[in-house]
DNA sequence: ATATATTCAGATAAAAATTATCCGAAATAA
DNA sequence: TTATTTCGGATAATTTTTATCTGAATATAT
């Protein structure tokens, strides 16, 4: 049971991306160089989040990126969606299918108890990221900001975020 | 976010070791043959569980597995845990500290809000098969069996469990 | 006691997924 | 047009997962 650095990155990726005045972007070299990973791998994960539509991308000089709707509505679970995939955590293989005393394909409509209770613990883990937006990681992560820390990421943003028409 | 084939393999193996008579075990070779799976990758699995204190092994002619205690105090959390390791599914690389604007490390003695809420997503899903044991699998299990399969499964059991002295 | 059967632990290896980089094409701004 | 930037795909390194095999330890059976 694992989830990806991609993930990670991108949530953090969002919420810088959240912060932008109006009007500004932010290029995947930016991003990257902020969190210190590597860019090349930064803007392919940043690609996934374009195609689930949840950041819109510029091309172009002074291009980049910025979020597609307030930050309220873009929650864990759909950065995590957009970056890992849909699928189930546990895949059954349905082995109780196979083997001397198998069930037959008619028996199994429905999942086995174990496929159904690892679904449903999967379900309460989406549940929770369901409800978690960005907006609230930012009031987090706030309050744990000494004012001339502030000051220094203003100076960051003015220097690195670009205009867009 | 993937869940190893081994816990649903572990898993369903349990169920079978949890139908046993008293004083009788099964191997690895017939757990594998029941479910149709890698004798060998399922004999290593099995270490896990053995490992873990789930099943008691037995060495020597005769030998195989039972469980260590009642199915009713064995989750799917356990068996997970067992296979899968501790590690949390979310290992934050604390980017927080990294870049330009970076936290400095006393900032950083808490969880992030990120890492805070994946974690939190990840104590409900563990909490829900906590809260699955065994022996609910089995009962749900057994509705599923139509009587003339269930004569089937006795005599494959009479062949292949073997008599613990 | 000896032979046989079986699990265990570790070495090994193949396959798949993750992590990471690079480049050409498309698109945008100056 | 020219320079910049993202996109998409190709490629590759690394790690994890999946899988097999072997020898040692151990228990049972004869």
């Amino acid at each position: 049971m694992k989830i990806g650095a991609g993930v990670e990155w991108c949530v953090h990726a969002c919420t810088l991306l959240a912060v932008l005045p109006a009007n500004r972007a932010l290029n995947a070299e930016a991003l990257a160089e902020y969190f210190d990973v590597p860019p090349a791998y930064l803007a392919k994960q940043m690609q996934a989040l374009s195609k689930a539509g949840l950041v819109i991308s510029h091309r172009g000089s002074s291009g980049g990126y910025h979020l597609s709707r307030p930050a309220e509505e873009i929650s864990l679970w759909d950065i995590t969606e957009a970056v890992e995939g849909a699928k189930p955590s546990f895949r059954c293989q349905e082995i109780r299918q196979g083997g001397p005393c198998g069930a037959r394909p008619e028996e199994c409509r429905r999942p086995c108890g174990v496929a159904a209770s690892f679904y449903a613990a999967e379900t309460a883990f989406r549940d929770h990221l369901r409800g978690v937006s960005l907006a609230s990681i930012i009031v987090d992560a706030a309050s744990s900001y000494a004012s001339d820390r502030q000051e220094d990421f203003a100076v960051w943003l003015e220097a690195n975020a670009s205009r867009l028409s």
